[in-house]
DNA sequence: TGTACATCAGTGAACGCGCGTTCACTGATGTAC
DNA sequence: TGTACATCAGTGAACGCGCGTTCACTGATGTAC
């Protein structure tokens, strides 16, 4: 466990992600460099390059750590209420909104695209899990299949709704409104409002 | 209106905003350098300085542009409908949806305060008239003041809204959706579900 | 258990690059008399 | 109208900097016999 002797420690992938992590927050997605994060690992410029193929390689990763922890979150946010209940939708609003306000640094690299690398098929999957989540649970509230459009539609609404806030929120914007906003409040009205607009059901 | 008789043009500030806004929508807000703008303005790259304090206050400035060219695409997409329509409310979303998607840079670099440059106060101010056009359109739809709580926090709900599905839209989430959205009728019954839902009106 | 060897995960020096910013300068423009 | 001068908006050379990435290397670790 000395810092030095472990030659080998095998953690430095994790040791550099987390190093990111925090770059990404102090100084923004764009911020952050692959010195800096070796340094901060206490590690030579080139060590990354063992675990990363190049810069955008390393944001990537952390990218995706970021997304599997914003779906777990969600995930646990809707378990704490019965299936099908209008609070499991609000409380996956809330672990969304959560997750920007405490971690917006990562929050905004995993919606940002940041260096045009949208085409990677692990982050899209990734992001394609996330609003399964909502989906799903849309579709248990409106007792309907997750394919239906409808329910797609919905849960599409409810993202926006939640996306929007939370960007504004850790943007400050928030402030620009007089109107103080209790979040969970604030949600459930919104996913009652989404929900209750079924046009012709 | 020879390119470099033109010794004195007068006209480097705008050529250079132009050029920046240009670079901001190609490679992200914060891939443009001061340099680049310059060699696309046709200048020696220390004459922006003559125009400019540094980097920051360049971004400050094509910041503040956008902002205003999206506050006038708003007013004059509300004045083409009649005052307290819902039509005019929706209009003001989408106005707001396409300036997103046609200056998605531009659009980020206002959102994002990518520098770190949250406390300019004429860009603070200009998001409050940015904001205001919105409380203008609901509170004329609602029939209440505009400083009235209820007001503005319609009025936010339904920024958060249109700023979430912008932001989506413009990062290509849109397509993890199944279902196909029509911006106008989206608009519309969004504007129309969160005007509706007033608790004890 | 001991030895030979392949692999693995680091080092540290070096490279070329483009950038932000400063500086002394210069030629054009505007103004006062 | 002409001249003297202040100002203004550029130039271009130079600076120091930190970065991404490569490279030959080295010492530790794991494995086969």
């Amino acid at each position: 466990m000395t810092p030095k002797a472990a030659y080998h420690h095998g953690d430095l992938r994790a040791q550099l992600i987390e190093a990111v992590r925090d770059l990404v927050e102090t100084h923004g997605p764009d911020g952050f460099s692959v010195a800096e994060a070796a340094r901060r690992a206490g590690v030579s410029s080139a060590a990354p390059y063992k675990h990363f193929k190049d810069r955008p390689d390393i944001l990537r990763a952390v990218a995706g750590e970021g997304m599997d922890r914003l779906r777990v979150a969600m995930e646990q946010a809707a378990a704490a209420h019965p299936v099908g209940s209008l609070e499991a939708v609000a409380a996956i609003g809330l672990a969304y909104v959560d997750f920007a306000r405490t971690e917006p640094g990562v929050f905004r690299l995993v919606f940002g695209l940041t260096e045009g690398h949208e085409n990677a098929p692990d982050l899209q999957e990734k992001g394609e899990c996330c609003f399964g989540v909502v989906v799903k649970a849309v579709a248990d509230r409106l007792k309907r299949p997750t394919n239906d459009p409808l329910v797609q539609r919905r849960a599409y609404m409810l993202w926006s709704f939640v996306h929007g806030h939370s960007f504004l929120h850790i943007d400050g914007k928030t402030r620009v409104s007089a109107a103080r906003i209790d979040d969970w409040l604030y949600l459930t009205e919104i996913s009652k409002g989404v929900l209750a607009t079924l046009p012709g059901a």
